[in-house]
DNA sequence: CGATCGATGTCAGTCACTGCCATCACCTTC
DNA sequence: GAAGGTGATGGCAGTGACTGACATCGATCG
């Protein structure tokens, strides 16, 4: 028989997120999250860099799977269309979760905090698209520009997706569609 | 006589930034600023919410700024348009600071923490452009992208004057170009 | 069976941040 | 011009996030 039970960090992940739903982030400390997990307060920090930071930790995961779905996109497909797809690609990770995935999207959206540590997930993920995009040939600019501009479409789309359900990926391309859209009726208006 | 030495205020933000600049945003605490600035640590958190916010005392004018200059826009001025010349529009209020911008963005690209918040920041600017853009006729799906696309177009053109220097103006228009151009050819290829 | 390892517990300490109350130059009011 | 109000500050105690150092002990390896 094991020592401790197993899956410390898994816990910790569902108590945090509980815990913060009933009754707020800030008013939740990381005590209340280790005890409600059964580990000490210490424990918590070794599987978590931070309070914030047990809320992110598939971040990695859906990183991986959107810059490998650019990194497979081929030759022929334009970047923008990369990115759309490579998103697109991720909808059985959303939809797998879908449960928790709106949950923690709540929680979410009631806490600054925790916002300003999405922003920098979702930064960090433009930085490793923008990256994708070079490895295929863009620009070091359009790369970065347009890595951010996926980021965008991507979130854009997640949120109605929060709301509305249905497929992910047929709203990703819903919006990247009227980006493109706005963009290029932009151009012309301009080119007058 | 003035009981207390005037603009508190000031003399912490030029602390902070010169002890950041000196030996990190980690290992200066807030002690340390309020001492080089003259007051208590109790005083610091008057006039700052909290660490990080003594380097960003300035970007509600910046925001006010641009804001103003999109709502400023004629009507018959693209959405992309009206962005672009309300961030050109900010080239003095640049200009006039360089030499503090220019330091202020070496301390935040040294510390994680500081850069999460600069996030932050961006995505309030962001936002505030989307509602200018609604309140001129855009769709809010469009607004909120064209908000986002207009902030990482403005980001791409600054990193560059603060490196190179020159015309921030000219900058913007140029990555904007960059921008609309990547898009546009993305967006043929996709109708071929 | 003994050495090592890995996950955890324990404890003391630093620092960011807050609430509460006192102080005191300056200004208003009668 | 004396009494009282105001605004910016100091002082101080307290909470909670986070860290470093060391101890524990079941599991595993040789």
């Amino acid at each position: 028989m094991a020592r401790w039970e197993p899956d410390a960090r898994g816990r910790l992940q569902q108590a945090a997120l509980d815990l913060f739903a009933e009754q707020g982030f800030e008013t939740t400390s990381v005590a209340q999250i280790a005890e409600r997990a059964g580990v000490t307060e210490r424990t918590y920090f070794r599987h978590h860099a931070d309070k914030r930071e047990v809320l992110f930790a598939g971040s990695e995961d859906l990183e991986e799977l959107v810059v490998a779905g650019v990194r497979g996109a081929a030759d022929g497909v334009s970047h923008l269309e990369a990115l759309v797809g490579a998103f697109a690609s991720a909808q059985d990770f959303f939809d797998e979760r879908r449960a928790f995935v709106v949950a923690r999207h709540q929680v979410l959206a009631a806490s600054r905090e925790l916002r300003e540590r999405e922003l920098a997930k979702l930064a960090a993920l433009a930085a490793a698209l923008a990256a994708a995009l070079r490895a295929r040939g863009a620009t070091p600019v359009t790369a970065s520009l347009l890595g951010d501009v996926g980021v965008a479409v991507f979130a854009t789309a997640f949120e109605s997706w929060v709301v509305d359900g249905g497929s992910l990926a047929a709203q990703v391309r819903d919006v990247a569609r009227e980006l493109a859209q706005a963009i290029h009726d932009d151009t012309s208006v301009g080119e007058r």
